[in-house]
DNA sequence: CACTTTGTTCAAGGAAGATTGAATTATGGG
DNA sequence: CCCATAATTCAATCTTCCTTGAACAAAGTG
């Protein structure tokens, strides 16, 4: 049976863990998102999904779905040991990993969202069914060169953060 | 008394309307700011207070609170006509404006708590009553680079936009 | 193949946050 | 100075999203 004593985290770890969940809330994640980020993090070493629960007191629904939410952008990687049965989770605490990650998974669907709407309203604007006003043809094509330049930034920024 | 034709927002418009709306969505933004900023954008031109209250449906109350963010943001600009008691409202569409209302308002701010935050870490850590495990020192430090990192990366972005 | 352990799913409940609208405060004109 | 109009505030309500926990699925073991 393991140990039961420092089941919760030192006050140190504790304030890891408030850092990341107010980071997260920044960026309008859960806060047992924050929470699992921010415990494995502190640890830096692989936790299962039991130990997480139990020394952050959430329930198995909130960690298996924060687990997924944090996997799904990289942040965090799962691992096996031979003979045991448990899932071990490790935080990536690389930053250009971090950073390719997010890129792939969160940016690069937002831009194509955003390219789909912006077509979408370019059709809009252009269909004389729709008597659009004077003048928002041109607004909207400043839209699109917003759109474009931010396009152009990823890279750099990209690079910039594996320096 | 004016026209009470076309209060509400042609399809293109409303195209715009649903743009902001879901640009706002990502940023975690209510609703009513997005609709707020969609139609000043789509419009391209100074509206009043009543008039968002009626083009969207939106309540005083909302229409207040929404273009005080707007205006903190530096995303809607505020008038007046002489002889006339009204606030007129107007989008911002200029991107280096927009963005450097942003980090003034916004990032800088998040920075600064960033900091303070930090401290408070490093200061945890380093107290010998906290026990902090061992190792723990090194991660937070790192946490310190990418803060670091970020810092240095704002103007580098800020400058990009501008061009 | 039944059993045990581990992880996932999802409906119900709860918490956080947005919206409303009526009361209140500001502001300019008569 | 009072009135009329414009804008803000804020408590109550509504909505949206997060969390919970029990039921379910998966996967290894004897």
């Amino acid at each position: 049976m393991a140990s039961v004593c420092s089941v919760t985290p030192s006050p140190a770890e504790q304030e890891v863990i408030e850092f990341f969940t107010h980071i997260g809330r920044y960026l309008s994640l859960p806060r047992s998102v924050g929470q699992i980020y921010g415990l494995l993090f502190a640890k830096g070493e692989k936790l299962t999904l039991d130990d997480l629960v139990q020394q952050l007191g959430i329930s198995k629904g909130s960690a298996s779905q924060g687990l997924r939410v944090l996997r799904g952008v990289g942040a965090v990687r799962v691992s096996h040991i031979p003979g045991d049965r448990k899932d071990y989770f490790e935080a990536e605490t690389e930053l250009p990993t971090l950073i390719r990650g997010f890129l792939r998974d969160q940016l690069a669907v937002k831009m194509e969202h955003a390219d789909e709407r912006l077509a979408r309203l370019q059709a809009a604007v252009d269909d004389p069914a729709n008597a659009a006003p004077d003048g928002l043809s041109v607004r909207v094509e400043r839209l699109q060169s917003w759109h474009n330049k931010a396009r152009r930034l990823v890279p750099l920024v990209s690079t910039f953060l594996k320096m």
